[in-house]
DNA sequence: GTTTCGTAAGATGTCTGACATCTTACAGAG
DNA sequence: CTCTGTAAGATGTCAGACATCTTACGAAAC
């Protein structure tokens, strides 16, 4: 019932955002090339200078413009992160627990090949953190869960591997979030001790495969869980 | 040799930047909550709302706030991404590479669950594409690379996940850059049509297990170069 | 002729102040 | 009790100014 359109919402900075982004992406700015200064872009663009440094400003943060004080902006990426961004924050658990399954399998077989002595020596702490945080009341909950996590971002450490290891470490806490939110209105079994104790146990022997195996083995059941939950939800009332 | 420390180059905005984060990830605005108005920051951290507005709309832009215009600013995760965006930036190309693999397997696995019909004469078209385009030129290899990366980005779309489609994307883009800037000085090999085949083949026939075989082993012969130059990196001269 | 230093131009960093516009809440009219 | 109008508070945008850093160029010293 939406007769009227409702009037182009766009903010001017979002509108000066979307134009950088644009030039970026499409190349008409190339990677490593100076931009236009503010200045120039305020005048190009006819807003103000604090529109164009606010758009600026956020797109440096995100790493794909550089600005040199004194000097000039310059194109550090061409790649668009808010998609990426923005996606997960209105993501399904279940789309989010995919990828995290992705990033834990290949963590685990990197792991067993790349671990060290001490590496295995802070896994089997974290392990023993992990089951001894069996909470069942509230905080109990929230503690358990970031044992797990700091156990799962430990096999990630061990692959020496930092773009692994941030990629995880922004996911977990995300995935976290959304799983909190499912599990208002729904039960979602955790995997237990054993399946963990396989994961850490194939690392130390070394053996990639079967800690891949075994990282898979433990995330399963939960996404089975929110398998199910995804084709209830789309028979009941579900948009966007 | 650096007898004199440089004085705290920061700017202004990246430490209101650095305490709305702090804030934001230690929980002292949880995700949901309303944070003070641009005034009443200002006012705390002594600075001018214009140096808080900028911090405010890199992060929002990032996906951690978000602004209400008329009503306030919230909470919206807690997870920092800067982390992760700016590692991919600095990041060798073996550990951007081996994250992508993550990608490329788990897309593989999951687009043999769920592919139509449809999917598969996309993605019929799209591997006829990368083989035509198997340029020997400077611009030929720029456009093979794009027709390759259309191919893994098709693979991943039916799944029908879009955080695994964006996260691809994402790191697609990032990968070919670090894969550019490789190439000026190494040769670097690139998987055959055929090993493409036998991914789309493993879709095609709904088999999870060899699609995510056949996709490992598609990415493996160019990560497996890539490691040794990891290893001559860290004999030679590397820093930073 | 080469090196070094000082200066000027251009760019970003920051601040002050003001006004516009939207959201929300509250009080009054019906 | 419902609806409407108003007021307060917040963000959106703009204008102008000054501070500070980087860079490049030219002059002076060697």
């Amino acid at each position: 019932m939406v007769a009227l359109s409702p009037v182009p919402s766009g903010s001017t900075v979002d509108a000066v955002l979307d134009q950088l982004q644009h030039e970026v992406s499409g190349g008409s700015w190339p990677v490593g090339e100076r931009i236009p200064g503010e200045l120039d872009l305020a005048a190009q663009l006819g807003v103000s200078r604090p529109a164009v440094r606010e758009a600026i400003r956020a797109l440096s943060h995100c790493g794909v413009l550089e600005v040199r004080r004194g000097d000039g902006t310059y194109v550090r990426s061409s790649a668009d992160p808010r998609p990426l961004l923005g996606g997960v924050a209105h993501a399904t658990a279940r789309d989010v627990f995919e990828v995290q399954l992705a990033y834990d399998v290949q963590a685990a077989r990197l792991a067993a090949r790349r671990r060290t002595p001490a590496d295995l020596e802070r896994l089997e702490e974290l392990l023993r953190a992990r089951d001894a945080a069996t909470g069942a009341d509230e905080h109990g909950a929230a503690e358990f869960g970031a044992a797990d996590a700091r156990f799962h971002l430990g096999v990630a450490e061990a692959t020496r591997n930092p773009v692994l290891i941030e990629a995880m470490r922004f996911f977990i806490v995300r995935l976290g979030e959304a799983m909190r939110a499912v599990r208002l209105d729904h039960e979602v079994p955790e995997a237990g001790p054993a399946r963990h104790r396989d994961v850490l146990d194939a690392i130390a022997a070394a053996d990639p495969d079967a800690a891949a195996r075994a990282a898979a083995a433990v995330v399963e059941p939960t996404l089975a869980v929110l398998e199910t939950l995804v084709g209830r939800a789309s028979d009941g009332g579900e948009d966007r």
